[in-house]
DNA sequence: TATATTTGCTTAATCGATTAAGCAAATATA
DNA sequence: TATATTTGCTTAATCGATTAAGCAAATATA
């Protein structure tokens, strides 16, 4: 149980009689080193369980390899897998990330902004949390130098790279899923306007109609946090509505399920007597009955997009004019709940 | 976007005319710095935007502020929960916490103790992978003197502080309701028994089955990894059975949904002809129709008590002889699926 | 008044790894 | 053979913060 003290490279300079500077080299395949040195250090270093100290060499090269991630909570199919892949990649560049999450608090993910500028982080990826209006604190990380990448949830007031899929174009595709299927008077519950991707959905979702002849109801577009409550909540009022919607577009699966629930409880049959399509494809949203159709995130490309547009800004600085945008193309998985 | 140098310690003392040694005293409130230096000192700090550099610091104190998470996933309810509840308290205590997830993989594991062991980490928290039999890494962190912690799902044989809950104890509540709702042929799809806790829930099941003068029928105790598909494949075998359960207590909520599915697409009546119940209370559990019974692991205390555990063990290290294992009660939520 | 103690700082070393600068020996080139 | 270059290392400084040791001035005590 004792704890011995760590193999520093001072030791194995002092086992070969030479100095901790040779070593380091050697360590590092310098081509000043001969290669009989390389190896016997590389022997000793193996012998002794030399672990180089990061603290050290971090403090040394003011890079400490650590990359924040910010996610509004892990407890998501979707950023749980944005995680792991953004993980891969970044471990694979020697970077390591940690992890926070904001649970979708505005106070929370300040804190965990400056928890992660206290660490020396050398980049924070981040996704915004909803009730976030106010961007000083994402100011505060660009006007230290250190990269931000969002994704997501992100705003294009930041000026930051960005990599998220066409939230306008899912609603197109929704909405043409849901006129082929018959669909006259589409509802949707949708998130705030001032969270750019929510903004877009429901210009998607305006559009859409436009462009199918439809008209545009003000009583069928609604704002909310999209929780599951919020879900009940507004499936609720439009069952009150004298003209009820034949069709519901929720910007979230949660609040989607919520409005399912509603829907059963009333005994309204889906999809035949109202459709329903979620966003975010949720592992739920298969289970449920009956099961709900949802726009798939691409989860993992969006990870590894992420992870390799930081690693760009880190190894080449020269790009630091121009700004990586990376929209990627969702899809739209169709279960029981719109066919 | 120019990526102006930060404000040192030396930088406060030039402006004061002082010692960095000095300003290092007044920014801990050593009692051998004047009230008026202390105040002149965090004045400068303030006013020049001062942060310590937390690399340096953690070189000189041999000390990271850094715990080491490494839970299965993050993405389900539980772990989640662990994850935030564990980080309030450790966040409260000064400490960071880097999250890894192993994705039930050992090799992952692996990579993930040694990435968290480079990063100098100050202890590490952790819940086994499924697969993870070997366990000579974890001994690896034992033998280099830091504190390890295990949660949910741990292992006696190598004798660290664990949190965790009842199981053989759990696996008792869930018969005695089951055997009250009269059922009598009580199948169990339980986890490896070379898992501890999974061990322990069969155990209980075993017990409980014979407290209550029921037979032990080992066609009805089976062994799995607890996927979904594992569910649905053994609730498979186990209607093929010429004498089919009344019953089935499945030890994970996954592999209990994958069961629920097969019985309902098989048309069988849940809790009427066969009563289910799952283990882990996951958010899906009460969406899904029937809801499933479940057992609420109180993640929250797991979360608080494993980082408490784990500041108890860096604080006090007079402890260092005595074990902590602190053994929760769980509750039975009882849903449809077994009313 | 003479000595002891306390106060409030400074000096210098340290945590390990890295790197610029430099030096002697070995080798290449003219 | 004389000079230039390369090779293979060493020396010393550095990244910032911390801390043991120490010193002078201020204050307390005898």
């Amino acid at each position: 149980m004792a704890n011995k003290k760590r193999t520093t490279l001072k030791d194995i300079a002092n086992v070969l009689n030479i100095s901790p500077a040779a070593v380091s080299k050697a360590m590092h395949d310098d081509s000043r080193i001969s290669d009989k040195t390389k190896k016997a250090v590389k022997r000793i270093a193996k012998e002794l369980d030399y672990q180089p100290n990061h603290l050290a060499s971090a403090l040394r090269k003011g890079k400490s390899n650590l990359v924040g991630v910010i996610v509004p909570r892990t407890n998501s199919n979707f950023f749980s897998s944005v995680l792991e892949h953004m993980e891969a990649v970044l471990n694979k560049a020697g970077y390591n990330i940690i992890i926070t999450q904001s649970n979708e608090s505005f106070d929370k993910e300040c804190k965990n902004i400056d928890t992660l500028l206290f660490t020396q982080v050398d980049g924070i990826i981040a996704s915004m949390a909803n009730e976030t209006v106010d961007l000083s604190h994402y100011e505060k990380i660009k006007s230290k130098g250190i990269p931000l990448i969002l994704f997501d949830r992100g705003e294009n007031d930041l000026n930051v790279d960005y990599v998220g899929i066409n939230d306008y174009d899912s609603s197109h595709m929704i909405v043409e899923h849901l006129v082929e299927k018959g669909c006259k008077r589409i509802a949707h519950i949708g998130g705030y306007r001032r969270t750019r991707i929510f903004n877009n959905r429901i210009k998607g979702y305006v559009d859409a109609l436009k462009k199918n002849d439809l008209p545009i109801d003000d009583s069928l577009i609604i704002e909310s946090s999209l929780t599951l409550e919020d879900g009940r909540r507004e499936m609720e009022r439009l069952l009150q509505l004298e003209n009820r919607p034949d069709a519901v577009y929720v910007a979230s699966d949660y609040a989607a399920l919520g409005a399912l629930q509603i829907l059963n409880e009333n005994e309204i049959n889906v999809p035949e007597t109202i459709r329903l399509i979620g966003f975010g494809n949720e592992l739920f949203t298969s289970l449920v009955t009956p099961s709900i159709s949802s726009i798939e995130q691409h989860s993992k490309d969006i990870g590894r997009l992420a992870a390799e547009t930081f690693l760009k800004r880190v190894n080449e600085p020269e790009l630091k004019q121009s700004l990586n945008k990376i929209i990627l193309k969702a899809e739209l998985i169709v279960r029981d709940s719109s066919k």
